[in-house]
DNA sequence: ATATTTTTTTAGACTAGCCTAAAATGAACC
DNA sequence: GGTTCATTTTAGGCTAGTCTAAAAAAATAT
């Protein structure tokens, strides 16, 4: 169907029309369903994406308007098409599969699982896809609290928010991460901040809005504000 | 390392190079450690394996010889270098590995693997593999009945013979088969010549060569010597 | 409104891997 | 020995994907 090159481009490209939505203070969004249109996305967005050269994103641009995958006028960036968007969250689908098979069987660590994950994902069967969500039972999110994709390119966006803004006083439980670099995953885990943990807000500084949270209801620890509004809560529930 | 198709040449040539050796009438053979120098493998049977032409495959052994990959003289054939017989183990691991994982885990039948793991055997990463290994419970065989070799690239061929050379009154255990094509596979589980089954040969009839054998202590079956001759069996024990 | 800077596209060239057609070599036959 | 046939290699060309350098368009600044 498509290549192995062209699904990264699908990808960096639907990755890039969404971080283009969303609230940037961290307050509760729904994000269900790309409300609008989306805003179109740049060349040089996907050149830094995808770690090429601009003129070749133009060339690879102009092979996926062929392809009906993408809406493309010269100079005024690119939206994907419903095929695109669909053919995107199957990519991001097997992405986030093969990330919890990882994890949950053979024992990696969830700062490890991403660049294997990007190469899984291109093994395009949908028996075999099909057949690994039976196997690690269906499950909703990857190990980095993002949503899997069901077949159909539905994707459920848990309604969440940032750390940064949850108010002192308040228990909220670990959903996710907006940040997925390894340093960063390396780091929550070894202050044990890591998926599911319960987190009880008691100091929120005012001077360089750092935290001082409880973990877990053992560990007091102090963050600063830049990983508190990396890291995605919800209300305890 | 090596690119996609790099390995699948090499995994060609090894295979071209084993099928060389081994007794054409199917009696016991220990297959261990490839005894002498192996015969060289022609152009044109690389080319059919890996259906391509043989111009092409005239450019590839100049870049696997550039390699130190191959021994390669022009109109001599080819033959694996060491470290080219270890890197085709080295695939030739992760694809039976995959395979185990694909039939043992996923509930895939052992006739439609070959092709996924075709795919999955290019994903390289030694810890990849290594826990995969460990996931599946250190196997030995694949669901073919084939040897996985070991991290160090050694191979436990075991010691078997094919199905048609035993006498009557025999009782021998189904270790694997000669042929891998997806009819032949389907065919023997229909008929329950699967791995492991355990086999009475009853009578050998000497005019087609053709057996009638006990499967499993239940079904009384008829089968060609063709369908024979590519089953491996061992001696009970 | 013009000039400057940034972004994007075009032009032309490169590599990996593949092809067909033609030439070279080796094997088989007489 | 020489002739014929099969195998292999070379020559030249194609596509996908990449690059650099130059041209074109858009955005920004004065
Ligand atoms: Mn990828
Ligand atoms: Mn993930
Ligand atoms: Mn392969
Ligand atoms: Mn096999």
């Amino acid at each position: 169907m498509h290549s192995f090159t062209e699904e990264n481009y699908l990808k960096a490209i639907y990755a890039l029309t969404q971080k283009s939505e969303g609230s940037p203070d961290g307050s509760p969004v729904s994000l269900s369903g790309a409300s609008s249109d989306p805003l179109p996305v740049n060349t040089n967005a996907i050149a830094e994406r995808v770690a090429t050269k601009a003129a070749s994103v133009t060339d690879m641009l102009k092979k996926l308007a062929d392809k009906q995958l993408i809406h493309y006028q010269k100079y005024q960036g690119v939206t994907l098409t419903e095929t695109g968007r669909k053919a995107a969250l199957n990519i991001i689908r097997r992405h986030r599969l093969w990330e919890v098979f990882l994890v949950d069987k053979l024992g990696f660590g969830w700062h490890e699982v991403h660049s294997l994950a990007e190469e899984l994902e291109h093994i395009r069967s949908d028996e075999l896809i099909d057949k690994l969500e039976a196997f690690l039972g269906n499950p909703q999110v990857d190990p980095h609290g993002d949503p899997i994709p069901d077949h159909a390119g539905q994707v459920r966006h848990p309604v969440s928010q940032t750390l940064s803004v949850t108010e002192a006083g308040q228990t909220v439980v670990v959903t996710g991460v907006l940040e997925h670099s390894s340093s960063f995953l390396q780091y929550l885990e070894k202050i044990g901040l890591v998926l599911n943990a319960e987190v009880l807000m008691r100091e929120l500084n005012q001077f360089d809005k750092s935290l001082f949270i409880r973990i877990n209801h053992q560990s007091d620890t102090f963050i600063s504000h830049e990983v508190a509004r990396n890291v995605l809560v919800s209300g305890k529930g």
